[in-house]
RNA sequence: GGACAGGUGGCCGAGUGGUUUAAGGCAGCGGUCUUGAAAACCGCCGUGGGUGAAAGCUCACCGUGAGUUCGAAUCUCACCCUGUCCGCCA
């Protein structure tokens, strides 16, 4: 989320940023927010003025009660008598104009750092020469994974599909097991080397937690959630209409948590008997949905551990990995990797967390990228690493790094870590701030998220370029004393 | 899921409609005293916003949101969270 003073303070760099990300109207966007807050400002001014009147007043009135002088008391009451529905008005304004702001900037994207390639998709990322790492294995005639899994009989699609549908697998025997050899073997790393805290956090978050690390508003349909509980909401809180013309049926929610409703409000209806087009529906009930979402990384519940703190600089960096089952209804994916184990509505990944201030964040990213390289470099898996460009980094990143391994059976490098330094973006959104060793509070923290690594695809990667000429896996130094010291896997 | 009790500054804790501008204490910072320290004493000590060149003036915030009132930490409603007990449960 972006700080309005800023904006207005360095209107042009804000419009050159979002310009360098692609969109078409940034000015007009810019202008618009500004006017936006213009006119919140001048409603507060004279609210402000209203209610610094009104409490005059009413200390003066309580005064002159005290001292039983009635008189006193009612003029001064005839004189603010007109002053609290005004204020009253006011105060309703600025709710309303504070949250259009703020749902108007919910949904802008972060700005590019400087040092970022502009371009318009993937083909425009930059490789980075310096963390090239390991040659391609000459393998003859290379499988790709899901072959040799399938092979082995340790790889189940078709029964995932029975039970789950596509875009899920079983795992069995040693290849569930070497699932479990390479997280453990990340963790330890990464706690280890790298002073990562393992930590096992909720998978389960609420709104609030998906708003703070930036998938909602906007990417509601990439998630998916649960249906905790449902609620019918009666007439003395919502009033439902229906279009005696269009059919259209609207609703208008009432009472204290009219806006709660509505947000939780999915379009879904009870009714307990049909009806006509009418007035009065008096039994049509709109359908409230409690739900959680499942997450579609541990960057949530990671980053999210700190929203609404006052962090201080001393405690910082704060590290934090985690092993986590990760979340993803891949809508607008129909079509892609439908083959084997690349895109899964469920996946594991170990992610890596930062929270540092400003002046360290450049370096944390570094440092993270290596670490997640370092996973790479240890099991010998040859791999490039690209700067995405301004128009393929996602929303809350202001600088992005793709870890892309080889893949001998695709013959192709794909993304197996993607690490983000996404500034003070998150952090505005979740109210995470540092104090510095003054005490002062110095301003919202700077937030980093890698994965370290994603594991399926460290498996599909293990696989395809460990494989053996008679349908074997040999199996990397580094994760045999995960394996029970075993060297390779086999049919049986 | 049921019953009850709670939620006040970094922490503890007082406060049931009107000089509350949130008492008091602890911790922290600065000072006096001291050769130095401790003690004692004095002062400072929340966050965000509006306005302003600044000093300052001012508004909001006592779990969250709405409401009653000239005026709400205090009264009303809804929600969230915590604790204890009961039930269920890996």
């Amino acid at each position: 989320m972006h700080d309005i003073k800023a904006i207005a303070k360095d209107r042009d760099g804000f419009v050159k940023g979002l310009t360098r990300r692609g969109l078409a109207d940034a000015g007009a966007l810019a202008d618009s927010l500004l006017e936006q807050d213009k006119v919140l400002r001048d409603v507060l001014t004279r609210l402000q003025i209203q209610q610094a009147r009104r409490n005059d007043a009413s200390k003066l009135i309580g005064q002159a009660k005290q001292n039983k002088d009635e008189v006193l008391a009612k003029t001064l009451l005839d004189e603010v008598a007109g002053l609290k529905d005004e204020i009253q008005k006011g105060e309703a304004q600025q709710r309303e104009l504070e949250e259009g702001l703020r749902q108007a900037l919910a949904v802008v994207p972060n700005i590019p750092a400087a040092d970022v390639p502009e371009g318009a998709d993937e083909r425009a990322n930059v490789p980075v020469a310096s963390r090239a790492f390991g040659t391609h294995p000459g393998i003859n005639a290379p499988k790709q994974h899901f072959e040799i899994g399938e092979a082995l009989g340790q790889m189940d699609f078709e029964r995932a599909a029975k039970v789950s549908g596509a875009r899920f697998v079983y795992l069995k025997g040693d290849l569930a097991k070497l699932e479990r050899a390479i997280a453990a073997f990340m963790l330890d790393t990464h706690t280890e080397k790298f002073g990562y805290t393992e930590v096992s956090p909720p998978v389960l978050v609420r709104d609030q937690a998906m708003f703070g690390t930036g998938q909602l508003p906007k990417f509601e349909e990439d998630l998916f959630s649960t249906k905790a509980s449902e609620e019918f909401i009666g007439p003395e809180e919502a009033t439902v209409r229906l279009d005696s013309m269009t059919g259209a049926v609207a609703v208008e929610f009432k009472g204290s948590r009219a806006a709660d409703l509505q947000k939780s409000f999915k379009g879904r209806f009870f009714l307990n008997r049909p009806v006509a087009a009418g007035s009065t529906l008096n039994n049509i009930f709109p359908v409230i949905e409690n739900s959680f979402w499942l997450i579609p990384t541990a960057e949530v519940p990671l980053t999210n551990y700190v929203s609404g703190e006052i962090l201080n600089e001393a405690e910082l960096p704060l590290r934090m990995t985690a092993y986590t089952p990760c979340f993803r209804a891949e809508a607008g994916s129909a079509g892609r990797d439908t083959r084997g184990m690349i895109r899964m509505h469920q996946f594991s990944k170990v992610e890596l967390v930062s929270i540092t201030t400003p002046e360290q964040s450049p370096a944390e990213h570094e440092r993270m990228t290596d670490a997640a390289q370092e996973i790479l470099k240890k099991l010998d898996l040859a791999h490039r690493v690209v700067t995405l460009c301004t128009g393929d980094m996602g929303f809350g990143a202001q600088k992005t790094y793709d870890i892309e391994v080889w893949l001998p059976g695709q013959n192709t490098y794909r993304e197996i870590s993607s690490c983000s330094n996404c500034g003070p973006f998150q952090a505005r959104r979740m109210n995470t701030r540092f104090r510095n060793a003054e005490g002062k509070v110095a301003g919202a923290v700077h937030t980093l998220n890698g994965s370290g690594l994603a594991v399926g695809r460290t498996l599909v990667a293990i696989l395809e370029n460990y494989q053996q000429a008679d349908g074997s896996v040999a199996i990397p130094s580094v994760l045999q004393p995960y394996m029970g010291g075993k060297t390779q896997i086999s049919k049986f």
